[in-house]
DNA sequence: TTTGGCATGTAATCCGTTACATGATTAG
DNA sequence: CTAATCATGTAACGGATTACATGCCAAA
């Protein structure tokens, strides 16, 4: 089976295609364009760069530029070939935690005040998220429209901003719900 | 900081509230009902439930009933407590793994064909999910109403569906645009 | 001048799945 | 009879976050 470990290795890769990027830089675009539906941490990213470049998959490009510590990364020849193996391979397992789900679900109607900050935060980080992403769009819908992956990429940050809008509404709605005083559940619980 | 890791007591802690389950309960009606957003493995499960048990939070009700084996477990006062404290608490930092987003992310014109059996199984699994949603959705709505939590069950079970509903359009279309010819893309890459 | 962001990297620890081991029951 | 499902548990491995260590640069 696909294992989730390679993942990182192949995010990496992919973004190189597109060209030269630092580790920093891999994880601050990670952090944008996938917040929904990935992340990295540099505990990964480095170690990853590193084992990739032994493998000559990819080769350190630049260093030190402008007295600046900075190892700038490129994508080789072999490099490009493993990614488009990993492309059309079965993808691994979906997970998810969303550990504040589990919460609403397990709340009754005496417990619901207690979780509506949680909920407002909810709300105001998935807000904030679609901005991003709107932003993203705006910024990628003019520009490079003959970037060969246009379109795919649009079509992700769309599913990205459908979710995210989903999310901030849900957590409106329920907070709403919670809010509404408990009929008849005085007392006990 | 709030840790991933605790999250798994108050899951079952959480089911345990609602009656008396074994492990084997727990694992099922996790995969049910809450397939989007959360996953428990038995690795995580049985350990747990024993810690549960030296600690005071959790009780073996009954064991080898029917000569099957079989090992329930009831809540205490004190996992009641505990439950009770840990639903305010921020909730952890979501994570979400989506490998396929990934890969629809990075695939240029001419790569579109590979993707399209892995969309298609993408939705074909996220329309049972949103079946498997609908059937728990119809067997709670008229049974239970009483229940102290049905409300916000219901919640999550609709934000679930949403969420299902909207990956399976998604992939749809999605495919749709990966299957229209390369405009003016041939041969290079 | 000191805070915050840029930047790289390692180590410890924890999380979580997978595989394994074992065995009973039930439906075809 | 045999395959699938019910059922409990452990061990090993690998994955991923967090914290730590270090230091530069820019702006307030």
């Amino acid at each position: 089976m696909a294992k989730h470990g390679d993942t990182t290795r192949f995010l990496v890769l992919g973004l190189l295609r597109e060209g030269r990027l630092s580790g920093y830089d891999i994880r601050r675009l990670t952090r944008v364009r996938f917040r929904l539906f990935w992340s990295e941490s540099f505990g990964q990213i480095y170690p990853c760069l590193a084992r990739l470049a032994e493998e000559g998959l990819v080769r350190v490009a630049r260093e030190d530029a402008d007295g600046r510590k900075r190892v700038v990364y490129a994508i080789t020849p072999a490099g490009r070939r493993a990614f488009k193996d990993w492309l059309p391979r079965p993808a691994a397992v979906e997970t998810m935690r969303y550990e504040l789900l589990l919460k609403v679900y397990f709340t009754t109607r005496a417990e619901g005040a207690g979780l509506q900050p949680l909920l407002e935060d909810f709300k105001q980080r998935s807000v904030a998220s679609l901005e991003e992403l709107k932003q993203f769009h705006r910024d990628l819908s003019p520009l490079s429209r003959r970037h060969p992956n246009h379109a795919s990429v649009l079509a992700v940050i769309r599913l990205g901003m459908t979710v995210f809008k989903e999310f901030a509404s849900w957590a409106e709605e329920t907070n709403r719900l919670l809010a509404s005083p408990a009929p008849h559940t005085q007392g006990k619980d």
